[in-house]
DNA sequence: CTACATTGTCTTCGAACGACGACAATCGCG
DNA sequence: CGCGATTGTCGTCGTTCGAAGACAATGTAG
């Protein structure tokens, strides 16, 4: 996932948070930060502390990647993985009832 | 790149700062911050802004990106995002000649 | 080595932070 | 639908922010 403005990543913080069963009080003992911190990271905020925000990903188990964007805007096809279709059908068919 | 802490991102802040041949005053200016700012984010500081970090980045062209840690710690498959199985299944077909 | 360039550190000041408590609004389940 | 759970918003307060200017310390090229 791309991030690229503190709603993206506020986004991807609630994605996580959800998809692990947290609440916002849950992450935010996780993290060590107020309630509210995490309220305002996730819509957005961005004027939060960076070490908070770092501290929240780790909470969330998510880590960050940099990427050089010449690179990424310079090859096409080569950075596409290939994709194990039989996997991934399988993986679905194991999630529905 | 991986990014754990506020140190590493300054880190990387520096090293393409210097890849890209520009010195402090340059990037502030491209990001719009002050100088004083760049040299306090390289040196890993905790409580800076988010906002301009991201400004930093892209002034940069460095981009972040966001990866579930458990996947990264190389499970075998069951962690696998809930997925659109037809987005999946005519993305490969387009792939295949 | 010297001179210039670059980075590091200090001060000031109005704005905003994050933690905490509390109430309002919305969500989701039975 | 009702009700409890969750999220959103507000206020307060001590702390820190970032911009700007300026000087100190370090780096680099000739």
């Amino acid at each position: 996932m791309h991030l690229r403005t503190p709603l993206d990543l506020g986004l991807a913080i609630r994605q996580q948070r959800r998809r692990l069963g947290l609440n916002q009080t849950d992450l935010a003992g996780r993290a060590g930060v107020g309630r509210q911190w995490i309220v305002a990271i996730e819509q957005g905020k961005a004027r939060a502390e960076l070490g908070l925000v770092l501290r929240t990903l780790a909470a969330l188990d998510l880590s960050l990647s940099m990427d050089d964007g010449v690179e990424a805007a310079g090859s096409p096809g080569l950075h596409l993985e290939p994709i194990d279709i039989d996997a991934i059908v399988e993986a679905a068919r194991a999630r529905r009832p």
